[in-house]
DNA sequence: GCAATGATTTACT
DNA sequence: GTAAATCATTGCC
């Protein structure tokens, strides 16, 4: 079933992070449906440096972070990528968790129709650029609504206990400085399709 | 109006 | 290992 508001509503952004591993991102994209399993997630808020809406600022790009938890926030990255998140957090707050990888779960030949790739393995989605491309996600996904979109996460029952979870801290915003060492990255340790 | 740059990926000098 | 690709967004450096 899907995730309710109350799932993403909560305060604690890294906590939503960790929970969201296991869970199953779905898309329905010109009547496909691709999915995959959630294994690699960051958390990100404004209050620290790593984050777009740094220091409570909002601009045209980041605006849907300060709305309500639960939708999704999709932006452009060195003019090449889509980059996925969820926002969290209730109006007016800046949170949210960028998806760093997924494994497949549903639709793979058309996932490696879109990633022009011939076979399986871990290069379809094992990183954000890749998996948002793989699911078909572009900027007009920005804003959805998870719960009412073409797009929205399950609970599939799936369970990770805490000794299967790595936590480290994030990748690629050296720039941040010393945000860039909070413990605000989750994977699923061993699994073959997080991010080098 | 314009130049600088990035929550990355891919292909090679 | 390093560099190129490529453009929306940002701030006036």
């Amino acid at each position: 079933m899907k995730l309710s508001e109350d799932f993403y509503q909560r305060p604690d952004v890294a906590k939503i992070a960790r929970e969201l591993l296991g869970k199953i991102l779905t898309t329905k994209v010109n009547g496909f449906i691709t999915g995959g399993m959630i294994v690699e997630t960051e958390a990100y808020s404004w209050k620290e440096r790593g984050c777009h809406a740094f220091g409570d600022k909002k601009t045209n790009r980041n605006a849907v972070m300060f709305e309500k938890g639960g939708l999704s926030y999709v932006y452009l990255c060195y003019g090449i990528h889509n980059l996925f998140n969820v926002v969290t957090n209730k109006a007016g707050i800046a949170d949210a968790v960028l998806i760093r990888a997924i494994e497949p779960v549903k639709g793979h030949d058309i996932m490696l129709q879109r990633r022009n790739i011939k076979t399986m393995s871990y290069q379809l989605s094992s990183g954000p650029g890749k998996l948002t491309k793989a699911l078909g996600i572009d900027r007009s996904f920005n804003g959805k609504d998870l719960g009412k979109s073409e797009i929205w996460i399950e609970d599939d029952g799936i369970r990770i206990s805490n000794k299967q979870i790595e936590i480290s801290s994030r990748i690629g915003i050296a720039y941040a400085k010393e945000d860039a060492e909070l413990p605000w990255r989750f994977c699923i340790a061993g699994n073959k399709y997080i991010s080098q």
